[in-house]
DNA sequence: CATCATTTAATTGTCGACAATTGCCATGAC
DNA sequence: GTCATGGCAATTGTCGACAATTAAATGATG
């Protein structure tokens, strides 16, 4: 963890060190790289990256807006670790902003945007079909996917809160309970059912075949949870 | 704008000088004493405040991350001025997210909660009361109620999108476009027929009124705006 | 007179050092 | 043996100074 890739060192984009950094911690953290719950610390990271505390500071302020990292005053920050419980909070908060976004994507996406969701679709087809139609092809695809919709949204807002907040959430998740979703076929006809609803304009049944996509992908992850610790009850107080 | 006032400077929750300025930076905007679109200089507020850039840097970042204010890098930042676009973006937002919120507090509020929730109501009812049923008492008091039943939903990550982020858009939007909503009865008796709802374990009736509760905040915000340019078409390019 | 290049001043980004607070560990008392 | 108390090391918070970048002011030129 102590190696930095210097890829996007050029990048025109990533005008200032702390948020090369920022990005760094980031891609670092959802790939598992920084394990969930360990604790960081400033001087660590300082000399890890290279860099003064100054912009290090700033990168982990941004982290923790983005809910990456928890941070107490005078203690420290350590990566978060999401429990079953925030997991499935994720959930719901996707589910009412994500049909929300289906609806607005079906009254507001131009015929060129819905030119490329169904490339999305296409190429992840073709991704499934090499791999045998596994479940693997979702693991980053689903969410370019959602990806395209909420950009369709043509809300802002609503893009802010989607992909700069939650889909990083949805990531980490992915690789916290090495969980890619094990419902391939399924999810797939979905994604082309909701598709065709955009294209034809009708809001109503994007909104709501978005809400059932995202209800039974968490339901499944419900379902899975539940078969890992087989012999128990559900709990649901704490 | 340059003196502070120090109330909180011994409250042992702020544990940092960065966590003070930016509350007290976070108030001066949303009681608009910090003018929307007027650019914030660094070493202009660090002599106003008395601190360091440091300091400031991270309070500032956080007012980023709230969406408070704008940063460019290498240019500087400015306070946010909501355009009537991304208000109405705001509505729809509070409307997915709020209906959320009304159906999980109708399952998950406890008595005492809910008892709270009846406090807040009239509370409000007699301030209306000696403020000869004005409008006025929904300029904080509506956002009270709206937090309360955000809180009932008990799930902490829509509390902290809700609370910490679009609760302060929209307060400054109510100092920015002078507007505190001018139906006051009718609000008022949806706010009870809510409380009802959620009393009652009604799910979705709760989600569907509080629905409709935004939903007509955000017709009458639209219906104020046309009002305000009255000779013109409605404009929904830019 | 307008336009463009150059200089200049101000602001932002970065750095290293110092002060304050925390958590830990050892020492000692009961 | 357990608990309280003190000191110690490490980390976080804060500060002032320097470097890099930008925007504006100034002057030159067509």
């Amino acid at each position: 963890m102590t190696s930095v890739a210097p890829e996007q060192a050029a990048n025109p984009e990533v005008r200032t060190l702390a948020e090369r950094v920022f990005n760094q911690l980031q891609d670092a953290i959802v790939r598992g790289e920084l394990a969930p719950g360990s604790k960081i610390t400033e001087p660590g990271l300082s000399r890890a990256y290279g860099i003064s505390r100054g912009p290090l500071r700033e990168a982990m302020r941004r982290l923790e807006s983005h809910r990456l990292i928890q941070r107490v005053p005078h203690v420290g920050a350590r990566v978060v670790q999401l429990s079953m419980k925030e997991l499935l909070e994720l959930f719901d908060l996707r589910e009412a902003l994500e049909s929300m976004a289906a609806r607005l994507a079906a009254e507001h996406m131009t015929p060129e945007e819905i030119a490329g969701l169904r490339e999305v679709l296409s190429v992840h087809e073709r991704q499934a079909d090499l791999k045998r139609g596994e479940a693997y092809y979702q693991r980053e695809g689903d969410l370019d996917f959602h990806y395209q919709i909420v950009l369709g949204s043509h809300n802002r807002m609503l893009m802010g809160l989607l992909c700069d907040d939650l889909y990083y959430l949805v990531r980490l998740y992915r690789t916290q309970f090495s969980a890619s979703g094990t419902r391939p076929q399924r999810a797939f006809v979905e994604h082309h059912r909701i598709v065709d609803a955009i294209e034809a304009g009708d809001a109503e049944l994007a909104e709501l075949l978005m809400r059932r996509h995202v209800s039974a992908s968490r339901a499944n992850v419900v379902e899975r949870y539940a078969a890992t610790l087989e012999p128990q009850e559900s709990d649901a107080s704490s």
